[in-house]
DNA sequence: CTTTTGAGCGTACATCTGTAAGCTAATTTA
DNA sequence: TAAATTAGCTTACAGATGTACGCTCAAAAG
């Protein structure tokens, strides 16, 4: 890759990490402005055209890429439980874990599941599907359900814990021990 | 009442009624403006603070006033229901009818649950358990239910039909059939 | 009848927003 | 080496926002 290719691959890096780091309680993607994230990532408010048609695509962007962080992140706690244990103790403990180190990931999936634009939604909407579909092969293949069982089982667990999460996101470390 | 304590009520009820008009798929409370909102209720901007100290408080006064009206609805639904049925049947399509007829109730409902306010999640959180103890007392009277059992169905159900129903909003009705 | 109150208004202002236009300078291409 | 490309910048503008201030005039209080 070029220089220059590069170089522009570590601005719009930089643009998805503002926009990340700006997430809290109190301030969802839908409130940040164009001119906010660029001020954080250190360019001029025109650049930001430069790597991204508009906010949305940003938005989309990161949804997509947060998706896929989640998952690889319950991937290998999966991994990690080869050993021994119920897949559900570890799934939901694993959820757990990532509540705590990146909670503005999860933030903007919990959001924008319900947010104002039909794109964004559609793009949550993928993203817990996929995890739904790999839990479900999952247990499929360890734990021998039939395809069925292991979709309907894994649909309701990937449910109740993302909405579990939202609640443990406002908890102190004790409260989400008893949540989990 | 006097004259004036009745107009006041009035332009009050504007202001709610054009804030609750002005939501829809695309647009949520946190993205309305105090001057849009006092436009579309035809009074100057700043005649909303004879109302509301700020757009928070009118959104509060939504969330309260929304769960109240979900509440009385699925209230005269088990009402109905009374003369045989299932109940969660019958919650369900209650819930179907609702959507239907208010659906912006629902939606900031829905959408503030994860919002940026803690008041707001706090508010809506209070709301749902409203929902969740009152179905549960009626299954420990009406089906004999033990407390235990009564308030762990209630709270399941009423967890996955606010979800089922954030889902529902983006169907169409034969969908939604199938889904309910 | 006189005084007080207060809902609603108009004006005004500082601040922020998205984005258009055009320049610069470094990289890439030919 | 010369020409073309392009990431990032500066300047600029029109529009929107929240809200301070002070006025009016009808209703309420005395």
């Amino acid at each position: 890759m070029g220089i220059r290719a590069q170089q522009k691959e570590k601005t719009r890096r930089a643009l998805v990490d503002a926009a990340f780091n700006q997430l809290s309680a109190e301030r969802s993607f839908s409130s940040l402005s164009l001119r906010e994230v660029a001020r954080e990532a250190n360019i001029a408010p025109t650049s930001f055209y430069r790597h991204f048609k508009d906010m949305n695509e940003l938005g989309l962007t990161m949804v997509d890429e947060g998706g896929l962080t989640l998952r690889q992140m319950m991937r290998k706690g999966r991994q990690r439980a080869e050993v021994g244990g119920s897949v559900i103790r570890i799934s939901v403990d694993t959820f757990m874990e990532v509540l705590d180190s990146n909670p503005n990931v999860f933030r903007i999936l919990l959001h924008e599941r319900s947010g104002t634009s039909a794109a964004f939604r559609a793009a949550v909407a993928r993203e817990i599907e996929h995890f739904i579909s790999e839990l479900a092969h999952y247990t499929e293949a360890k734990a021998g359900r039939t395809p069925l069982l292991a979709r309907a089982q894994a649909e309701a667990l990937v449910t109740l814990v993302f909405n579990a999460g939202a609640s443990a996101l406002d908890m102190k470390r004790a409260d989400r021990k008893i949540l989990a």
